[in-house]
DNA sequence: CTGAAAGCGCTAACAT
DNA sequence: ATGTTAGCGCTTTCAG
């Protein structure tokens, strides 16, 4: 591997001078940067990341913590920060905890520790007192995506007011039985997503002066397969049966409507059904959802990390809100009720 | 942070032997390791990740280079890289291609270059003679899943075989006229799995003497979106119409069994399904498929990864491909046909 | 505008 | 078994 020395020599001037012509550029003539990175170009040279980074305490390296990837809304935030960090130059460092609490904590205490990072992001975690203070006491600049629970500065769109939209959405069809599935979430992520989202359902009903018997919720967690199981709960159960559903994602939706269609059930004939997220097979099923733009989040947070972290001024760090996209996505999958 | 002297202050003793006592702990007493041990512990400290890698030339970092995370078969995969790094103390780089030809070549020329790593990990792709150039020339460990046409310890399944195992399956179900769904890959990535799997798809018909013309093959990418339209194409075209459907993986699969219930047929009694990988979905549709464990295909490149990297003799390099295991799943989505 | 020199925080010979 | 010392390859004052 080519060194910096081997530059300077090549152009002819000192190690401290190719550092500058590639760092900064500024205080170097014009004919000697030119020299330089000519010099560095031919040779291949690019410096080392770890020296640069021990003398420098710049890591161009940001973290991000999640709980698996399993979750579509998940991979894309992460596929979205991927892909703005790249093209910065900053390399991501992925963490993600297997449901292994040890894990966890290793990741916490030890790696984060290790000073390799230039900033956090977490995407729908749920993080206790203990790790909060970890974070905080690393002086980390560190942003939240999907959630919105965490102290320091999230990202992430009122899910009370999503689940509400979609519920009007339904009422505005003109229907009074209305059931949800969702309200679901393990222990230590997805910040109470599902409880906001239940939230904002009966907030809606509420609202409409309907009524939202127990009968017309049934719990999932947010997969498919707990959505499909959910449905055929909800639509079997004897009793009131529901002229539309809220689901609290989009893939308990897509399960829903897949349970509707093997308990003959059409859709959007027989059942409404609304989602939210804008899941990528949310189309295929002509699922009306409420699209968030997930990848774009991403985007976003890379982008605020990298601000904070090039930050001259350490003390801006955000800490209010930022208040994210949503939009109404219309498709085949609701309609108006005829009474 | 706190550092290795207050450590070596806290206990009586010199920084050499702290790094000694928590890196290696051979040749230090056992009561000093002791109260090194506790020492660091009740101080919190974590060694600087940059400077022991500078002054060690480990890493404890493995790059993992994939084409977007945008299929369930390479999110798996990352999956299990990720859980195995972490339980080995390894941090895991994550560099993704978004389709942007300039990123891609950045990752090669760049970011790889800043050794910062002790090896990588590639996911499905298909490396150009450059590339595998510039692999070569940083001298790290490189394992490949996903495809196999690598040079470098290539870690897969046989396609070939995979594909065959699925066509003979409907062959021994009495199915004479199958139809094949796939072929089609982004170029640079995927190592063409989908022309082994069409190869194997006509391996398969060819040794039980049955026709596979044109008009029973239908092109499409790797995504339940492409499967929808091509089973459409497949189904809806004039002339003889396929009893059975071998996809060449599970999102087309499924894909295909929308199309299918969407035109009117009933999957297995009008037409049988299988597919290739083990989707997540795959039991919700009962489909049949070829499970070939993607996880376990990560935590396994992982294991091997950090074999190479550990080991001392260099030249002992894995240059073999390994053979992994696959596992016929029959479900719902094939039945006998009776003729 | 450029060069010399002092670290960054640790590991690894080399001594003892 | 432990301490001393010389770097690892850069960035960044500090002088010129």
């Amino acid at each position: 591997m080519v060194g910096i020395e081997e530059v300077a020599a090549d152009a002819g001037v000192s190690i401290s001078t190719v550092s500058r012509a590639l760092n900064r550029g500024d205080q170097v003539a014009k004919s000697t940067r030119e020299r330089v990175e000519e010099a560095a170009e031919r040779l291949g040279y690019v410096p080392s990341g770890v020296a640069s980074s021990l003398a420098s305490g710049r890591m161009r390296n940001i973290g991000v913590l999640m709980p698996e990837m399993d979750r579509w809304f998940r991979s894309s935030v992460l596929a979205g920060i991927a892909s703005t960090l790249g093209k910065h130059g900053y390399d991501l460092t992925l963490y993600t905890f297997a449901s292994s609490a040890e894990q966890r904590r290793d990741v916490f205490h030890k790696f984060l520790r290790r000073q390799r990072l230039d900033g956090v992001i977490t995407i729908s975690m749920d993080m206790s007192p203990d790790e909060t203070q970890e974070l905080s006491r690393l002086r980390l600049p560190a942003i939240s995506v999907g959630g919105s629970n965490s102290r320091r500065a999230p990202l992430s769109v009122d899910d009370v007011s999503l689940a509400r939209l979609a519920t009007e959405h339904l009422i505005a069809l003109n229907h009074r039985v209305i059931g949800h599935i969702g309200g679901l979430g393990d222990a230590g992520i997805n910040c109470d997503v599902p409880g906001d989202r239940q939230r904002g359902f009966s907030q809606a009903m509420e609202a409409a002066g309907l009524p939202a018997p127990a009968s017309l919720f049934e719990p999932a967690e947010f997969t498919i397969e707990a959505g499909l199981r959910a449905a055929k709960q909800l639509l079997g159960r004897p009793g009131q049966r529901p002229t539309a559903i809220f689901a609290a994602c989009d893939e308990i939706a897509i399960g829903a409507i897949i349970a509707a269609q093997q308990l003959g059930y059409r859709i959007p004939e027989d059942i409404s059904v609304i989602g939210i997220d804008g899941h990528e097979l949310s189309e295929i099923y002509a699922l009306t959802t409420i699209d968030q733009f997930p990848r774009r989040q991403g985007e976003l947070a890379a982008n605020l990390i990298l601000e904070d972290v090039t930050a001259s001024d350490r003390s801006s760090a955000r800490t209010e809100e930022t208040a994210l996209p949503y939009e109404l996505a219309v498709r085949g999958s609701t309609r108006l009720l005829h009474d």
